[in-house]
RNA sequence: GGCCUCGUAGCUCAGGGGAUAGAGCGACCGCCUCCUAAGCGGUAGGUCGAUGGUUCGAAUCCAUCCGGGGCCA
């Protein structure tokens, strides 16, 4: 029998000559992630060596990882300590990792090391090691936070639609991606915020005032002119109902220079507040809108520029005609421009043109500026597909704002591709034939439209069928994972109805040393991933990663449930044995908690039944 | 034309320096009156678009090319 060990032995080290470590009083903030500890342990016996000559000292352990092995058969962890350091330290990898093994071996949770393949150190737990994490699992509100962003503040600029009209599904999937990847960060011990930039300065915004201005006329009774290049749809309709219902008919015949500046406002802000309403919809919720328009007439922009030019990267010049195919209109003009290439842009940019008014990058600017100066130590910028031509100049000037200090990522989100009964959507956006955010959150669901839509990478176009993504089948993977939560409840419900403790107090004090079958600890294993995934997904802001993470441990879950038909000795519910009847179900609601946690980073609700 | 992005099983996609490249669907073959029901298990299926390079090692990084998509005062 293997001997149990608490997991918070993770800080009894016996393959080193240093005084125990004092972690033990910070644990309560120290969040467990198995892999990690594993490999602090590879790297304290790799110090162990160079402490007593095996290693050469002042290598660098950057390189050393400590993963889950592509082949379960090759054992619970594997390290590539021995191959990355063989060169550095000059010595073959054989030896290392033969040193390194007798050392890791001392190590109660390690019953096994081998060396394998090309180099690889091959690592086999304890089963104690398992039930612990399944343990802190059940026990731990924070298991799977990550102290990775150290309280650092982020700022994820997402959605950011032009405020002429309802979001479409597009708008959908950037509120997702940004909303999800958000408390992703926030779940990875990042400070985040959650901005939208409104694009309330523009050309598009006195359309915007025009198209109502039309609505507003049929809504006093005359017919409305919609021409060519205003906005026909009838979401205005409304808006000019509410214009006539403020204002009265005091505008019916006067120019635009009576109305425009009032309407614009007027009417941008009635758009924000659908905006808003759609949002709430998706269950997003922004934590601050900043404004194009406020930008104007403050210095803000100015100073932006200033800052730049201080830096000596504005100047005024004439630039190259674009390579390759030159547009028509072509003509050299002197512009002032962004020297964005000293920042890693291809070509300089225009920021203001002959005639003196801003390029719309100049505002751009200015709003990175102002976010860098509100001390966020890193910025995301979630953008459409089609903005991918701004990214090297965005970049480059965040960079220069930012003295190179603020990182500035930018997920770029691919296209939506609708379908209905296999039949591709159409959408028009100039026809105002288009379907809206809020169409299909009505026709599939928050929870499922956020689920399916972060299925995908983000770089990756996404095909949502609406009669596939509402199926309530297994081949659903919204319905599977939430499946798997019901399918634990129903165990609960059935165990408690059997008189037998369930809590998750008494679950908490269960003997889960009895859960040695393969199949729970393949279980246990799954779960002591989810820290490190955490870890990985935040690194690379990709919150699909967690869906996917989610699906396995489901996967896995169902398994163990199949398993239980052919093998009565795996089924949750052990007539007239109490003590493993709740060391199974300790096992499942651990899984429970792991899958609602992931859901409520992906803004899904984790249905506790299905109907 | 330039830049961005993608190209992995029949299909839809994961993996993004590490061992024999994975999943779901579809196909094929079995099994099923089962704690929750929308089933369960197994098999086949790959030159990771191509070619060069970097190195102990490349689907992964770099260059070039091909192909799809996007953007281009």
């Amino acid at each position: 029998m293997p001997k149990r060990i608490p997991y918070t032995s993770v800080d009894l080290c016996l393959c080193s000559a240093k005084p125990p470590r004092l972690a033990h009083q910070g644990r309560k903030d120290a969040q467990m992630n198995l892999f990690a500890d594993i490999r602090a342990l590879v790297v304290t016996c790799l110090d162990a060596l160079v402490a007593d000559g095996s290693l050469p000292a002042g290598l660098s352990y950057d390189a050393v990882a400590v993963e889950p092995p592509r082949d379960p058969g090759h054992g619970d962890m594997a390290t590539n300590a021995a191959m990355v350091l063989a060169k550095p330290a000059g010595q073959n990898q054989r030896a290392i990792a033969d040193a390194l093994s007798v050392k890791l071996a001392a190590d109660p949770r390690i019953t096994s090391a081998e060396v394998a393949g090309p180099g690889f150190l091959n690592l086999r737990l304890a089963d104690a090691v398992w039930q612990g994490v399944v343990h802190a699992a059940l026990t731990d509100p924070s298991y799977g936070r990550s102290p990775l962003g150290q309280g650092q503040k982020v700022n994820v600029e997402f959605v950011s639609a032009n405020p002429t009209g309802p979001m479409h599904v597009g708008h959908a999937r950037g509120a997702i991606f940004g909303d999800a990847l958000a408390s992703l960060l926030s779940y990875a011990g990042y400070d985040v915020t959650r901005e939208y930039y409104i694009n309330d300065a523009g050309a598009q915004v006195d359309v915007l005032a025009r198209s109502a201005y039309e609505r507003y006329r049929e809504a006093c009774g005359l017919s409305p002119e919609i021409a060519e290049g205003l906005y026909p749809g009838d979401y205005l309709v409304p808006v000019g109902q509410a214009i006539k219902d403020k204002y009265g008919d005091s505008w019916l015949d006067k120019g635009e220079q009576y109305w425009l500046a009032e309407l614009r406002e007027f009417a941008t802000e009635q758009m924000m507040e659908m905006i808003r309403a759609d949002l709430a919809l998706l269950g997003v919720q922004m934590d601050v809108f900043s404004s194009e328009k406020a930008l104007y007439g403050t210095g803000k922009i100015e100073a932006a520029i200033a800052e730049l030019d201080a830096q000596g990267l504005i100047y005024k010049g004439v630039l190259e005609p674009p390579k390759g195919k030159v547009p028509e209109d072509w003509e050299p003009r002197e512009q002032t421009l962004f020297r964005s290439t000293a920042h890693g842009d291809d070509v300089d940019r225009p920021i203001q043109k002959s005639d003196g008014s801003w390029t719309y990058f100049a505002p751009d600017i200015a709003y990175h500026y102002d976010k860098v100066q509100r001390g966020f130590d890193q910025l995301i910028d979630v953008f459409g597909a089609d903005h991918g031509g701004y990214v090297k100049r965005m970049k480059a000037a965040v960079s220069a704002l930012s003295h190179g200090k603020v990182p500035l990522d930018i997920k770029l989100i691919q296209l939506v591709k609708l379908y209905k009964n296999g039949e591709p959507f159409k959408m028009s956006k100039r026809a105002g034939t288009f379907v809206t955010l809020r169409d299909v959150v009505e026709q599939a669901g928050a929870d499922v439209t956020r689920f399916h839509m972060l299925t995908r990478k983000n770089d990756a176009t996404l095909d949502f069928d609406f009669d596939k993504v509402v199926e309530q089948s297994k081949d659903n993977p919204v319905f599977y994972v939430q499946y798997a939560i019901a399918r634990i409840n129903s165990v609960l419900r059935k165990a408690a109805e059997a008189g037998i403790a369930v809590d998750d107090a008494t679950l908490a004090r269960a003997d889960l040393s009895q859960n040695t079958h393969p199949a729970e600890l393949e279980v246990a294993r799954k779960i002591a991933e989810w820290p490190r995934l955490i870890e990985i997904a935040a690194r690379g802001n990709e919150p699909h990663r967690i869906a996917f993470y989610l699906y396995e441990l489901a996967s896995d879950l169902h398994g163990l449930w199949n398993k239980g038909n052919d093998d009565a000795s795996l089924r949750f519910i052990q007539e007239g044995d109490t003590a493993t009847t709740q060391a199974k179900i300790a096992l499942i609601r651990a899984v429970s908690v792991v899958i609602s946690s992931g859901l409520g980073i992906l803004g899904v609700t984790p249905v506790q039944e299905m109907r």
